[in-house]
RNA sequence: GCGGGUGUAACUCAGUUGGUAGAGUGCCACCUUGCCAAGGUGGUUGUCGAGGGUUCGAGUCCCUUCGCCCGCUCCA
């Protein structure tokens, strides 16, 4: 009777990330909260790492991208604008029965759509409902389509009874009645089972907070489920500021908070976590035609190395989407690990036009990175209704190429547009007040966005970093090397300084020099203490990928040896060239 | 939110029919040590997840609650 838990893959992993300092529990001390976790000395040192690394490749040696850093908290308008204050706050109901969880102004149109209520549709339709029908359905084929209904589970006694309030009922209520227990009150039925759904409950995945010292409704607002609407908001101070147009981007790192229904898989869920986004503006393709005659799409098979002028958004999105796969390689997720997966048309929110989803194949199973999105001009369109300010930009080079058409070419240009628009099922009157500020330079950027979870990312390279191998001594005694394979330059240590034996104070003190020279340059850690080969097993566990030793052999001749972690071999060499070689590794 | 499992030292775990908590590892100190969890000596750690109840007495039995893990919904 008693099952056994299943332990989960990741234990030994938690387990590691408790004892060596990457991974708390949030509130330990108190009993813990669900969703939250605190990073420990090592974790702080991997995430901040991997910020560093992301915003290096994206920022820093990019000229076409620049930084933003935007409160969590916001006008709570912006959540109306984009959406989420709508499609984050839905009522749910569960059914009692089989236990699903459903969007609760949802349930009558899935039982609309599925056998149960063809059924019932067919049963209501007699006009006042023959009691024998319903009764011979309960107890015949019922019995597999709605198992839980009220009305199948007890046929004789509850139908009898209620013959009378079933005569007459409108559909609703008559499915309502059939799934009541108490016969009198109709109740919400499950659309998969026929049971009874509980009460609608709001189901809010946004944090409210009240801003100001009044606990009044009209102050309410919210912690960001997302940090990219900032870039959104904040998206014509930049463009007035940074001497950017587009084609270019705005990229932001932060925490979001998301009151997820449920937390799971360790980090993977939580319920605050930290994002690095990035929005990258482009302009519509109609504008790439004018500009540029045609416009390059992935049919063209254009090389991916070097943006164009002529990319459409479709090249834009590819080319996102192996740059962002290119990073995660570089800082040591292997090819194979990672799983790019193209949503299908029907997966995609109604305002996308494409995603790609880059997974990793995590222990508990493959689960998403990033999310790369192709979101049109969705976003800067709704701030532009809400706000009633301007989301357009003005693009010169634009206006120019459009005055030298022709009035014939002008003409065709436009009714292809408003062609095109009208195929995609937007309005005509729509299409044309497009184009004409197209024609005059005006239009609200499309963009692509690179949305990715530091702490998944932190968790993939812990998972991919957390090898068990089997080592033998030279007495032939074999053990269990615990040991984390980062990439260096994610590594929260990248070197550990061990004075060979510590009780001699020439080779202590020349351990100590060395060590304040390294700490200068890169997160160093010092230990004395124990057998070396147990410090060395320490920065194993902890993912230091070198280990300088201070031997009496430096002190005559300044070398040093460097333990390297997944080899274990050693290598000798002057303090100079340590410098050098790791500068090679670590600068990426 | 629902169901199943689980919670004892920093980690892994033992703890009998209820009698007042242990092992290994780790960690710290000293000694020893010329390079892969070496050896020796000494030391350190617990609201037994939390709260309540039953009892003369609860880690153990009952109730409540919280966290974690495993299954249904979510998508950074």
């Amino acid at each position: 009777m008693a099952t056994p838990a299943p332990a989960s893959k990741l234990d030994p992993l938690v387990s590691l990330c408790k004892r060596r300092g990457f991974i708390f529990q949030s509130s330990e001390i108190y009993g813990g909260i669900n969703g939250f976790w605190d990073y420990g000395p090592l974790g702080c040192e991997l995430k901040s790492n991997i910020k560093q690394s992301w915003w290096k490749t994206m920022v820093r040696t990019r000229e076409d991208i620049v930084g933003l850093d935007a409160t969590i908290i916001m006008h709570p308008a912006i959540w109306k604008a984009s959406g989420h204050l709508d499609t984050f706050s839905d009522p749910m109901s569960t059914c009692k029965h089989c236990k699903k969880l459903m969007r609760a102004d949802q349930t009558w149109e899935m039982l609309a759509d599925n056998e149960f209520g063809a059924a019932m549709t067919e049963l209501h339709a007699a006009g006042a409902p023959e009691l024998g029908r319903v009764t011979a359905w309960c107890k015949g084929r019922g019995k597999g389509i709605a198992p839980n209904l009220a009305a199948v589970r007890n046929p004789d006694g509850i139908l009898a009874v209620m013959g009378a309030s079933l005569a007459g009922a409108t559909f609703r209520n008559f499915v309502s009645l059939l799934a009541s227990d108490n016969l009198v009150t109709p109740v919400q039925p499950c659309p998969y089972c026929g049971g009874e759904l509980t009460e609608p409950r709001p189901f809010n995945l946004m944090f409210k907070t009240i801003v100001g010292p009044v606990e009044d409704p009209a102050n309410i607002a919210y912690l960001r489920p997302e940090t990219a609407q900032a870039i959104f908001a904040q998206f014509q101070n930049v463009l007035a500021t940074s001497r950017q147009s587009p084609p270019f981007g705005i990229a932001q790192m932060g925490k979001s908070f998301r009151n997820e229904v449920t937390p799971r898989n360790y980090t993977f869920r939580s319920r605050e976590f930290e994002q690095m986004e990035l929005e990258f503006f482009i302009r519509p393709d109609e504008a790439i035609e004018l500009l540029c005659g045609r416009v390059t799409t992935l049919a063209d098979m254009p090389d991916l190395t070097t943006p164009q002028d002529n990319w459409g958004w479709q090249v834009w999105h590819t080319y996102w989407v192996e740059q962002r796969l290119a990073w995660y390689r570089s800082v040591g997720l292997p090819a194979a690990s990672l799983v790019p997966y193209w949503q299908q048309p029907a997966e995609l929110a109604h305002y996308a036009r494409a995603c790609v989803d880059i997974q990793y194949a995590f222990p508990f199973g493959i689960q998403e990175l990033e999310g790369i999105a192709a979101r049109s001009d969705f976003d800067l369109t709704q701030h532009q209704k809400h706000s009633g300010k301007s989301m357009e930009v003005f693009d010169e080079p634009l206006k120019l190429a459009a005055a030298k058409l022709d009035e014939t070419a002008r003409t065709a240009f436009v009714e292809r547009v408003v062609a095109d628009w009208t195929a995609r099922g937007k309005g005509a009157d729509e299409a044309r007040a497009f184009v004409a500020k197209l024609l005059d330079g005006r239009y609200i950027p499309h963009v692509i966005e690179p949305s990715a979870g530091v702490d998944r990312m932190a968790l993939a390279l812990l998972c991919n970093a957390y090898a068990e191998e089997q080592v033998t001594d030279d007495k032939g005694k074999t053990e269990t090397r615990t040991v984390l394979r980062f990439s260096p330059l994610v590594a929260p240590i990248k070197i550990a300084v061990f004075p060979l034996i510590k009780n001699k104070p020439e080779l202590y003190a020349k351990a100590r020099e060395i060590f304040g020279q390294l700490q200068r340059r890169w997160a160093c850690f010092w230990d004395e203490s124990g057998a070396i080969g147990r410090r060395y097993r320490r920065m194993d566990e902890a993912g230091t990928p070198y280990c300088l030793t201070v031997d009496f052999q430096t002190l005559e001749d300044g070398t040093v040896t460097l333990r390297d972690r997944d080899t274990m071999q050693q290598e000798r060499l002057t303090v100079p060239a340590l410098k050098e070689k790791l500068d090679e590794i670590l600068l990426g």
